[in-house]
DNA sequence: GACTGCCTAGGTCATTCGTCCTAATAAATT
DNA sequence: AATTTATTAGGACGAATGACCTAGGCAGTC
């Protein structure tokens, strides 16, 4: 079916406007453009901006739930997962000094619109939160893994947020090293009694 | 003069709008009711919603400024002057919860506007720099002491993004107490972050 | 009491937005 | 070929917004 492609452009166009504009920023006839649509056909495939809110959200799911479990796949040693998810910061530098990060400024703004999808929109913290968990626990963190999934979760949020306003490419740097050092004094070593 | 009382009055409540809705939603009309006076009055103060921002973050600067020279006039000891500025986590934290950092959200919000008073609201983040800066100097963290102060503002946008989206109080006492330590053992000795 | 400058009230205007409708076209099925 | 279904086009609508104007009220001064 055709719908399905155009259905598919809509949501990938909607995706970059919400990121680099916002949500509320974004204005249907941005999307149409963007897609090379007309705003009746557009209506077509979505009849509310929330709906299209809602797909852009499911969207980005996919994409971060691919992207883990590819991580899963390549690298059998959590530790290099978590340097993955660090990597983050360094592999999209340039678009978060220029956007910060999609999902934290996404949540942000919907939490200032009390906008109805914001937990939904929480859901993508929340995979990486769950993620990371099973992650530190897998490096034998125990009890620790989930404080230690929400404090690197924080700190790379910390990151992208300043990364934005001061433009400071050498900070990022700074901070990611900081955080494989972290990484690599937790969980083990294991003192002896 | 009355106009400046007006004008004082349309300034605050504007600062909580833009706190608590963000500036592109809080319309002329939200803040006109708020000082419960008329959309024309308020032209007469403000000609354009860039110039009720504007007063608004010299407003911020001022308080933000006010604040940080009380800290230094009731505490000569820079590392608690340091910890004042980590309990703001805490002093605020009904409100961080609900509505995230009123810096790195309007910081975010104008980044994403394109908008041309970004860097008037980046120099909030630039005045807690600087100000955190001279406290590590104090300490005597020498040239350690800038990325120290980024280190620590990076660090209170990541607890308030968080403690937004989450909505976890027992997140934000334990980053407050992680930041407490982490702070102990700065400069002299030194140790890795 | 009239004048002048500061302040306020309420309304208008053009624009943009999300939403919705209808007619036309393309594709699929019979 | 005929009919039905899927998709697209373009415009219309009301609501909301930022911007702007003009008339009037209220000081204080001469």
């Amino acid at each position: 079916m055709k719908a399905d492609e155009t259905r598919r452009k809509i949501v990938i166009a909607a995706d970059h406007l919400f990121y680099e504009q916002g949500f509320e920023n974004a204005s249907f006839a941005d999307i149409a453009q963007a897609v090379e649509i007309s705003r009746g056909n557009f209506y077509y495939h979505f009849k509310t901006k929330d709906a299209v809110l809602a797909a852009v959200i499911e969207y980005r799911l996919d994409e971060r739930k691919t992207m883990l479990r590819l991580w899963e796949l390549e690298e059998d040693n959590p530790a290099n997962r978590i340097k993955n998810f660090i990597n983050i910061l360094i592999a999209n530098q340039t678009k978060i000094m220029a956007f910060g990060c999609p999902v934290g400024t996404l949540c942000s703004e919907l939490a200032k619109l009390d906008h109805a999808l914001k937990p939904e929109a929480s859901g993508l913290f929340t995979l990486f939160a769950e993620w990371l968990e099973q992650q530190f626990a897998e490096l034998g963190c125990g009890d620790q893994a989930s404080d230690l999934a929400m404090h690197l979760l924080m700190r790379s949020q910390g990151v992208a947020s300043l990364a934005n306003t001061f433009q400071d490419a050498e900070f990022v740097r700074r901070e990611v090293e900081a955080m494989y050092k972290w990484l690599d004094q937790q969980c083990p070593p294991k003192r002896p009694m």
